[in-house]
RNA sequence: GUCCCCAUCGUCUAGCUCGGUCUAGGACACCAGAUUUUCAUUCUGGCGACAGGGGUUCAAAUCCCCUUGGGGACGCCA
């Protein structure tokens, strides 16, 4: 049997972590069982739905490497794939919960469910629905209905427990009587989210639902109204949550990075997969990089860890290193400049040195970012406008005998070449007694204004004779 | 409040299914040394954990119970 998965994100966002691994985890999964992957917009909240972030959602994951077989965008057998376009057959399903009693009318209002569900909460019962309408007569529903009154649908919950077998947390047991019967369908009729979910999940044949531990204690009311609906309940799979810094929530919060933050930042795709990857699954063994494809063929639900995890930006910065350092010289090239291009065509300023010029100042920080948009920062380095980052270090004499001295043999040398440093050097010894740091550190804050960077060997030729002259120039002058 | 889930270094995790091979392994971070005649990179080493308490057992990180801590749900949000 071939495995169907989904990802069904509500559009009122951008992707963040969270929802990103949820549709990694199903998709490597997917890949791993040959199965298909459904993309499903979840719009039935139309107040907060907007086509703006599900577009957002296609160029997340596509830029993720996700891929779907069937969506909004690419359609499919069982479509159509956004809610919001599945109206009549949600209304035509709960038409038949409501003919075959399995669901009732409730003509309960939102401040009163509020206050009631607050009164609960003050006084220590569960605040749930306590079930007043599903005792209702035909002539109190007729009454009501002539006042005009708009009622919900509320599915009906049976009694007893309910127990599942969770793929990653095994056996759990509810108990019924602690759920209230939840609306299905709202006064408008539009449906709510656990009507919607079900009745797709039934109608694509969904076998196979990960998707966040939030919904673990939903669960129970999905399986019960897929069986009301004559549907065969899907396999669950539930992900532990990712933490924020401290072990707060991600997700709902300040803290939740969204997916569009990172690829802004210029981190390799693969490297963000790579990371979300090991939060809440390892091999089981000490591999800890991995390329997608390689992904695709260890990934494993039974590998899938219980505890939720904290997000470590150290941790993903190390890791996008390693996929930044694996690439060779010309894939690290044409990436960095795409994304140099794509952000307001950065390099341009720096046109007049030379394509050949570029390719060298680029791969110089090849082993020391972890995404390109370092490379910006990097590149003050040849900016004639950079402000010395230590300008305390070069006020003593000795210092500045040391900088005279190499501005003299720069203005005499009129060559400046790979050579050109190496020269100076044993020209500053000669004529000064230092050496090691108080000889380098120096030089590196007065030719490049930072105080760190590459070796001073490869930067310096790069840098040019006339802004290294205009730099000592500019210290000397004071 | 009630129900559900979770609990190994600061962080991500291996080990738990089948108790002994665990003086608990790896990685990130941190610290130190080496390399780089500087910083960063890289390399080597170090620091560092079975939440607490009861059981069961010859033996428990591994099984059971309780406590504590964290998270989730209890919405006409998803």
């Amino acid at each position: 049997m071939t495995i169907r998965v989904r990802f069904a994100p509500s559009p009122t966002g951008y992707l963040h972590i969270g929802n990103a691994r949820t549709a990694l985890f199903n998709y490597l999964w997917a890949s791993r069982m040959k199965g298909e992957m459904i993309l499903r917009i979840e719009d039935t909240d139309f107040e907060r739905s907007r086509k703006e972030y599900e577009d957002a959602v296609y160029e997340d994951l596509k830029w993720l490497g996700i891929k779907w077989n069937e969506g909004p965008d690419s359609g499919g057998k069982y479509g159509p794939y956004r809610q919001s376009e599945r109206l009549d057959i949600y209304k035509e399903k709960v038409d038949s919960l409501l003919r075959e009693g399995r669901a009732y009318y409730c003509f309960c209002q939102q401040d009163e469910l509020e206050k009631r569900r607050e009164e609960a909460l003050k006084t220590g019962k569960p605040p749930r629905y306590d079930n007043r309408c599903r005792s209702l007569s035909q002539k109190e529903i007729d009454d009501r209905r002539a006042r005009g009154i708009k009622p919900s649908v509320r599915f009906k919950i049976r009694e007893g427990e309910l127990r599942l077998t969770d793929l990653i947390r095994g056996e759990v047991v509810f108990d019924l009587s602690l759920i209230g019967d939840f609306i299905i369908l709202r006064p408008d009729e539009t449906p709510t989210f656990h009507l919607a979910v079900c009745v797709d999940d039934g109608l694509m044949k969904v076998t196979h639902v990960l998707r966040g531990e939030d919904h673990l204690s939903n669960t129970p009311r999905h399986i019960l109204l897929l069986e009301a609906m004559g549907f065969r309940p899907p396999q669950y799979a539930h992900l532990s949550l990712i933490m924020g810094p401290g072990g707060s929530p991600l997700s709902k919060r300040l803290g939740a990075r969204s997916i569009r933050e990172y690829r802004t930042l210029g981190y390799m795709p693969e490297a963000l997969v790579n990371y979300l990857s090991l939060l809440g699954w390892s091999p089981g063994d000490d591999r800890e990089i991995f390329t997608p494809d390689g992904l695709e063929r260890v990934f494993s639900i039974e590998r899938v860890i219980k505890s939720s995890a904290i997000f470590d930006k150290d941790k993903l910065n190390w890791v996008a290193g390693q996929h930044l350092r694996r690439l060779t010289g010309e894939e690290y090239l044409a990436r960095a400049k795409d994304f140099l291009k794509s952000d307001g065509d950065f390099l341009s300023v720096f046109k007049g040195r030379g394509d050949k010029w570029i390719d060298r100042a680029l791969l110089l920080f090849k082993d020391s970012i972890v995404c390109f948009s370092e490379l910006k920062v990097k590149f003050a380095f040849f900016d004639e406008a950079a402000v010395i980052e230590d300008k305390g270090i070069l006020e003593n004499a000795e210092t500045r005998a040391l900088l005279a001295e190499a501005l003299n043999f720069l203005e005499a040398e009129k060559a400046f070449n790979e050579g050109t440093f190496a020269a100076l050097i044993d020209s500053l010894k000669k004529k000064t007694t230092l050496k090691g740091k108080a000889l380098y550190h120096p030089l590196r804050l007065a030719f490049t204004a930072k105080n760190e960077g590459p070796e001073l060997v490869s930067l310096f030729p790069l840098l040019g004779r006339d802004l290294c002259i205009k730099r000592l120039k500019e210290i000397l002058r004071k």
